[in-house]
Parts: structure tokens; C-alpha cells; sequence
DNA sequence: TATTATTGTCTCAATATGTAACAATAGACC
DNA sequence: GGTCTATTGTTACATATTGAGACAATAATA
């Protein structure tokens, strides 16, 4: 494994993704923790110079998850001219064994487009890549330390996750294909950090019309049984 | 006046700003023409080696409107690798005198930062750059030919102006300090594209308490003075 | 068969919005 | 001054949406 050539890549240029997914009732990110320092930061990449920006993240997507055709949102870039913190590269760089002088392309300032995704754990396998030790899944409220501006980005991809909840169609990519309505409502309380109204809510989504309704679920417990329903 | 030099400037990265203006009871935007070409763009620039995103972008604007403080919002990074014509930019160039070879930092491919701006076009002095003719306003719906992909550029900004509408309170920046409601209307129209009711439009407005009532203002006319607004 | 937990639907109140009506009034015209 | 016209601020009522609770249906258990 060769530390990444700058001839390969656009200077300056990175992108990072929050990709959420859902699971125990709790909304959850993917995160990757670097060899030896035991530091977190989100999954991200760069441009290659031939590359569009936007195949570029879903290249770095398919590489991190497997996955393709995944939902995926580009909300803010951000450009601070100290937001990249060149020891902190560095030493993730010298823990992985590469001996870099100054000038190294990775310890320039960088400006990163943010993209948040939106995927079914259950579809996923994780890779971490060369740099990382691991990748797993942490829940939103609880994330370790992350590098740089990586919590800003985080915080500002929730932020924008709520205000589109309710105009796109976009609840139900945290889910398998089919799911109750009651499935539905704790992944719109996970993204919207409170509880929502049982009543209101299921009239709500039927009134959308987007919803088509399958058979019955039994789960074995001792009441009613639910409808299955997916997204039209 | 001499051809940027790439080693002010971080290399493949731009920003164009949308400058939304209001007036005639039209939405215009800013445009610059290339001497001699006769090409429209959006106005633009690079960002500094050492300077922020948000910082060149403030710049950029001050130099070509001689505003400060604007109401500035990101809203999209194009970064396809097709969307920069170095032929294109060839052209502007050499028109202005400057012979380029093929290896010229401007020629090469750029992601662009995108920006809208919401002002009063009676505060802004129109400043032109060393490339272009003239600057000047434009109706949204009656642009000429842009160059590159500025046309989609200029979509995506209406679009997101129109998505925030009324969920920041972003109507009154295209209109002085002092307005009527009738005023403000036609700037919520102009910026929907579609007529408003009259009374829903002014109940809907002083129920949300963010405007302060003024003194009347007499127009000459003969018929009721309408009250001056402004944002509290 | 009675019990329990949860679901799907309905009802009624509260709030918001669409639509029209109406009185107030600044200037024009006589 | 009195009358007319255009526009404004406000109110009234119908309609649509949402909040909050009530209630019957039902899958498994005892």
C-alpha cells in the first residue's frame, strides 16, 4: 500500500461524508478511527484530476460500504483557511509508517465539499482503508472526538437532514424495503430528536399518498399486527 | 494590468456568486459581458492561498458592488469534469490581449463554490473587472446565453431561494430599510414566480411579528397611504 | 373466553388558510 | 366643501390542516 500521490488527485481539494444509518432506534454514523492515534474522523477522499465531484464520493462510498445507487445529498463546503490542521495529518501519516517532509500534498490546507448519505445497515459491509484501523457505526448523540472540523460538519449535515425531512421523501432510506408505520415514526423522532404524535403522524404519511400498503406483520407479540408498507 | 498569477490563488477552485437585485417589480441578477466576445457570466474569482472560502467570496463581492455585510448564502459546489471550457476561457482571454499557452493555470479544470447574495440595488456602484466590458442587471427570466454552466447555476440559486423563502426571512433584503407591504409582495412574487392574495399575504406576514410599523407613506396617489415597514 | 398491548380509524376542538366583503382615506374633480 | 376612485387595513365566514383524545379491532396469552 503506497501513500496517495498528489499527481493522482485535485490539490486542496477533499470531500467528507456523514452517511446516517439507522438501527436499535438510534440514528448513527459512520466513523473511522486511525491506526496508533486513536482518532475519529468521517469517511472521505479526494477528487481524481479526470474525475466529476460527484462520482467521486460515490466511488468513496461504494469503496467504504459496498454500495451504489445510494442516496446521497451534497450540503456545504467548507473552505476556513485553518480548518485542516496539518500536525494532526501528519501524525496520522508517521503512525502508519509514512515518513513525510513538509511540503507532502496532505499537509496543505484543504477545502472539503460535504455530502450526507442515507442507507440500510443492514444492506452494508464495512472497509476500512489503508489509514484506518476500523469503521463502524456510532450513534449521533454520543460521538467520540473527531478530527479538524469534522463535528461542525456532522452537526450542520443533522441540521440540514431535518430541514429536508419533511419536504423530500427521505425517512424511509433509513429502512429495509418494507416497515411498519411504527418503524417509520422512530426514524423521524431519531432524526428529529423528539416524539412525534402516533395519530397524527400515520394520517400525515397516508394523506401523502406515497405509501402502499402490504400484508400483515406478526411479530409473535400479543395485539394487533401491523401493515408492512414501501415507499410507491 | 496583468493575468492572474496561480501562485496567489489556490489551483481548480472558483466561486460564483448570483447577485439577486430587485427592482422595476423584477428579479435581476448581476452580469458580467467579456470585452469583445460578447460572452455573459456569472461574476466570480478564486480564493487565495491563505484565505477563506467565505472571505474570498465577501471579497469578490465588495470589488464588484462595493458592499459589505450582504446577505450571503452557499448553496451548491459544481465540480463536474466537463463544466469548465478551457477553449472557452482561451477565448477570453486572448480577446483581452493576453496570449495563453495550453498549459495556463485558467485553462485547466475548476470546481466552482456557489453562491447566492440578496441586495438592495440602490446601495450597490457596479464595478467591472480587467476582463469584462461592463457589469450590469439582468431580469431572471430574460438572461442571455451564459457560458460554461452558469445557467444551471443560476436555476439551482432560484431554486434554493425559493426553498428558503419562507423559512428564513430573507424577503426583505432585496428592499431598503423602509418598505410597504405592497412592496414586499411583489418581491415574494417576483421570487415565486406566481401572484399572492393580497390579505392572506398581509395577515400571514404581521402574524409572524417581525415587522415594525412605521409612519405612513403619502405617494401622491389618491387613495389610502399605505404604513412603512421594516424588519424588526 | 377474558385479558393485554398495540393498531387503524374516527371524532371534536383548535389553528391556519382561502376568499370575499367592508369601512377608511388620500387625492382628483367639480 | 362634497363626490368619486383607487387602494389599504381589517373583519367575517367557509374550508383545510393539525392537535389530542376516544374507541373498536385483533394477535397472542392465560
Amino acid at each position: 500500500m503506497t501513500v496517495p500521490d498528489i499527481s493522482d488527485y485535485l490539490p486542496h481539494i477533499a470531500f467528507d461524508s456523514v452517511i446516517f444509518g439507522f438501527s436499535k432506534g438510534q440514528l448513527k454514523i459512520l466513523l473511522m478511527e486511525y491506526h496508533a492515534t486513536g482518532w475519529y474522523a468521517l469517511p472521505g477522499g479526494f477528487v481524481g484530476v479526470k474525475e466529476g465531484l460527484n462520482q467521486a464520493v460515490e466511488r468513496g462510498l461504494k469503496e467504504r460500504t459496498g454500495l451504489e445507487n445510494i442516496y446521497l445529498e451534497q450540503f456545504y463546503t467548507f473552505g476556513d483557511f485553518n480548518r485542516h490542521g496539518a500536525e494532526v495529518m501528519k501524525r496520522i501519516l508517521e503512525a502508519n509508517g509514512y515518513a513525510v517532509n513538509e511540503s507532502y500534498w496532505l499537509l496543505d490546507r484543504f477545502i472539503s465539499v460535504a455530502y450526507y448519505a442515507l442507507i440500510d445497515v443492514e444492506k452494508v459491509t464495512l472497509q476500512p482503508d489503508s489509514l484506518s484501523d476500523s469503521i463502524g457505526w456510532y450513534p449521533i448523540d454520543a460521538l467520540p472526538q473527531l478530527i479538524f472540523d469534522h463535528q461542525q460538519i456532522v452537526t450542520k449535515a443533522l441540521d440540514t437532514l431535518r430541514y429536508h425531512l419533511d419536504r423530500k421523501l427521505i425517512g424511509g432510506k433509513l429502512l429495509p424495503e418494507k416497515f411498519t408505520m411504527n418503524d417509520l415514526q422512530r426514524v423521524y423522532e431519531a432524526i428529529l430528536g423528539e416524539k412525534l404524535r402516533r395519530t397524527s403522524f400515520q394520517r400525515k404519511l397516508l394523506g401523502l399518498d406515497i405509501l402502499k400498503r402490504h400484508e400483515k406483520h406478526f411479530t409473535g407479540k400479543s395485539h394487533k399486527a401491523p401493515y408492512l408498507y414501501s415507499f410507491k
